[in-house]
RNA sequence: GCGCCCGUAGCUCAACUGGAUAGAGCAACUGCCUUCUAAGCAGUAGGUUACAGGUUCAAGUCCUGUCGGGCGUACCA
């Protein structure tokens, strides 16, 4: 429909005399005032300047030149400071929704990123422990995200990017070693900035279960750091799986050093002139691309910052053929993406094609007051917890309900609370509640004369209130995956649901003549197909009965 | 100090990326269950979109400044 309006449109700027390079992207949007017809656009306003001419009367030129289609729309009119408002056909709703029937779970898809190969990386915690509420909102973000791009026709690939180096992984293993200890009697110090989480424990425990004392004997913390690593990454799978998440790949940053991609990183920066010695640290001419400091790669340590393996990370990415590569990161990775982006440019890769979601943090208020999280010192809520307390599929609309732009606010005290009223009932109750209706309407269908599904009986305005609503599910999912906000869908999707209960306040299907019982249960499937298909896109489930 | 994000109803958030009368959910108040699921519906009340300028046909949205909050600003990740 869209592309139909911006044809006739064009041509009727045409037939005015407007020259083809003035005229502007004709943008089409839908009125929230239902008054003002089913779509609108703003060409008048924008050709003004350009015409010298009023918008109310270029307008008024365009709605004399213009011809339509009547099986498509039925009126046009010029209003308001110069909106030109079209008015579809209702026969057009009833072959859309039609569609909507045959079309059924494909409902929804398109094609606007086929072709494009995609890797969305997320979640990528290191495995030091549990994932907490905190990686929630990452997870749950970057997983929908590519579910939007899936339904858009992406090729989708999930990763998870890790590092089980470093001095973090090293205080993990001398944590467990101490725990492991004192198990067993031995009289031990525990690490300063060790990981005092309960985990640990129960890591240490298990250890002492499976293999006695023998590693009393280890003379450092390594056998102990491979065992957490093993037993963390078992649970952050589990936790994932839960959440309705499955990673295609896991990608560990050591296999970068192992193939050379790091000194191969370094050295093509260097033959750049980028990079420079200093301190015995080697540098990258950060300043160069208008920051205040150079940033150090390359510590006098010999050891790289965490810079270096991101450029060669991204570079490896390109290398594997993705056409887009999504990171999801939370706020306070937002100073250093800048470096990566200018790491591969200065590699020679599109830096186009990777993008970066940035979220805000959440913000965790207990008892009415905001804490910090942190995982070493073991003042953290778990997204096991989490979903133990509030369940799946209110965790996921949880993190998804709000734009990624924005703190989101999460009172623990009031989790269960939520997880009773959160409107992610509204969503499931309306597709509920349509089956049961479904249920009953069908047995009196198939006992009765089959008649032909005349779609024309629905004339009601709640009826055509919610033809028009469920044909803008696939432009809201198409929204929302452009521009990385799944939140959009949801508020698509309670509008949906919020149509659906006025419709079926206002007319009743069990009950009345047998070919408008058919035509309105139509409908009602329609809205059950589109609820579905949306809610299958945020990884909710769609109950039958509740 | 500097950089990024944010400031919208009592609270938590929307607003189709510059459009028409700024909308929902909680909380408050008034009605509605002998009829398809009341986890619902209809209605009332609640706003100078932090503040001050500017840009234009049009600003919650863009620009400048001020105030307030968050996150960065490491040879930590």
């Amino acid at each position: 429909m869209e592309q139909y309006l911006q044809k006739i449109i064009t041509e009727a700027l045409l037939k005015i005399g407007v020259p083809q390079d003035d005229i502007p992207s004709i943008k089409i949007e839908t009125p929230k005032d239902s008054s003002h017809g089913d779509a609108a656009t703003n060409v008048a306003m924008l050709l003004a300047k350009t015409l010298k001419n009023n918008p109310r009367n270029i307008a008024a030129d365009i709605v004399k030149n213009i011809e339509t289609d009547s099986a498509k729309i039925t009126d046009v009119a010029v209003a308001g400071p110069g909106f030109i408002n079209f008015t579809y056909a209702e026969n057009y709703l009833y072959d859309e929704l039609r569609n909507i029937l045959t079309t059924g779970s494909e409902y929804g898809k398109s094609h606007i990123y086929k072709g494009e190969r995609v890797l969305v990386e997320f979640v990528s915690a290191n495995p030091t422990g549990p994932l907490t509420v905190g990686h929630g909102r990452n997870a749950v973000l970057g997983d929908t995200v590519a579910r939007l791009l899936q339904w858009t026709g992406a090729n989708v690939q999930r990763e998870y990017y890790f590092n089980n180096a470093g001095r973090q992984m090293r205080m993990l293993g001398l944590s467990v070693q101490a725990r492991y200890k004192q198990e067993l009697g031995v009289e031990t110090d525990f690490p300063e900035g060790g990981y005092e989480g309960e985990y640990i424990r129960s890591i240490a425990k298990n250890l002492v279960k499976e293999q006695g004392s023998e590693l009393l004997t280890e003379d450092d913390e390594t056998a102990f750091k491979e065992h957490a690593e093993t037993a963390i990454f078992e649970e952050i799978r589990d936790t994932l799986e839960r959440m309705n998440i499955k990673m295609d790949t896991f990608f560990n940053e050591h296999t970068l050093y192992e193939s050379g991609a790091i000194d191969k990183t370094i050295e093509t920066i260097r033959e750049k002139g980028l990079a420079y010695d200093n301190d015995g640290a080697v540098w990258l001419k950060t300043t160069e691309f208008g920051k205040d400091q150079d940033t150090v790669l390359v510590k006098s340590t010999g050891e790289p910052t965490y810079r270096l393996p991101d450029i060669a990370y991204h570079a490896n990415k390109l290398d594997r053929g993705f056409t887009l590569c999504i990171d999801v990161f939370g706020a306070d990775h937002i100073d250093t993406y800048p470096d990566v982006m200018n790491g591969i440019e200065i590699l020679g890769y599109d830096k186009d094609k990777v993008d970066v979601l940035v979220y805000q943090f959440v913000t965790l208020v207990k008892d009415g007051k905001p804490f910090k999280m942190s995982t070493r010192k073991a003042n953290f809520v778990t997204l096991d917890e989490l979903m133990d307390e509030v369940g799946e599929d209110v965790t996921r609309f949880f993190f998804l309900m709000r734009s990624p732009n924005t703190h989101l606010e999460f009172d623990i005290s009031q989790a269960k609370e939520a997880g009773e009223k959160n409107p992610v009932f509204y969503l499931q109750y309306a597709h509920a509640r349509i089956q049961s209706i479904l249920r009953k309407a069908d047995e009196i269908i198939d006992n009765a004369e089959s008649a032909d599904l005349d779609l024309s009986l629905l004339t009601h305005e709640s009826e055509i209130v919610l033809i028009k609503k469920l044909l803008g599910f696939p432009d809201a999912i198409q929204s929302a995956a452009i521009h990385r906000e799944p939140h959009k869908l949801i508020t698509y999707l309670n509008e949906l649901a919020s149509d659906f209960t006025s419709f079926y306040h206002d007319c009743r299907i069990i009950g009345e003549p047998e070919d408008l019982m058919k035509a309105r249960s139509s409908l009602a499937l329609a809205t059950a197909t589109v609820l579905k298909n949306g809610l299958t896109i945020l990884g909710i489930q769609a109950p039958n009965q509740m």
